[in-house]
DNA sequence: GCGTTACTTCGACAAGCAACGAAATGAGGT
DNA sequence: ACCTCATTTCGTTGCTTGTCGAAGTAACGC
């Protein structure tokens, strides 16, 4: 029970959500996210390790970076049972089209660190 | 998007996980939801009106009570759509077993108003 | 009408949460 | 080793939310 309100409580951000949509392009560093959402770093880590945390998103050490991702394999999890769900809801928002939008043009070498 | 995450929000509360899961069982009264959680009448009032502005369940007045039950109907809303998924894996929820016990042998005739 | 019963709304309180900046961690590059 | 840069963790602040009891609605029965 505990675990089912934790992935609908992560679920319930929207920031969190648009982090989601952003994935959905492609994996993306937390500066680069940064970039996007207008928040500061430590916000934007706290909502992935959020979302981390309930199995919606992984992460991978790249050298000095670290690659988030959407986890759509799954494996019976609950949260790979509704991602797909979410993804395609979110096509609808457009907050969430501008972000994608906004992925394509954003660079972790030309963002980060300036 | 600020309905999405009224949805999660309303989905990411234990207590209504639990109401949820009584009324896949059968339309119920706000006395005998209160009876099987042990909340106060205000507090469960309250939840109930959270699903229900979130088109999860319905109420329907029914002389001195009120009845409400799932909205499993939908209509194309986002609430109709995952309301299945939640509610299979609610099954799997020993809490929710609980309750869901506890509803066959719940009478509002002799529950309310002692 | 009047009281009772089922429910909703209001007001208050404690706990939880998102946001930030500052300090700490960790991995490269020189 | 040192410095730098990307990220995480910590401490704080302000807002949201779950809970209760008390007051307010609405409908039945006498």
């Amino acid at each position: 029970m505990r675990d089912l309100t934790r992935l609908f409580k992560a679920l319930s951000d929207p920031n969190r959500l648009r982090i989601i949509a952003m994935l959905a392009v492609r994996p993306l560093c937390v500066c680069e996210i940064t970039a996007v959402l207008g928040l500061s770093t430590s916000t934007v880590s706290k909502h992935l390790s959020i979302l981390r945390d309930v199995d919606l998103i992984l992460d991978e050490k790249d050298g000095k970076w670290v690659n988030y991702s959407l986890n759509r394999n799954g494996g019976g999890d609950f949260a790979a049972e509704i991602l797909p769900l979410v993804e395609s809801r979110l096509d609808g928002e457009s907050a969430a089209q501008r972000d994608r939008q906004a992925v394509h043009s954003v660079d972790r070498h030309s963002i980060c660190g300036t």
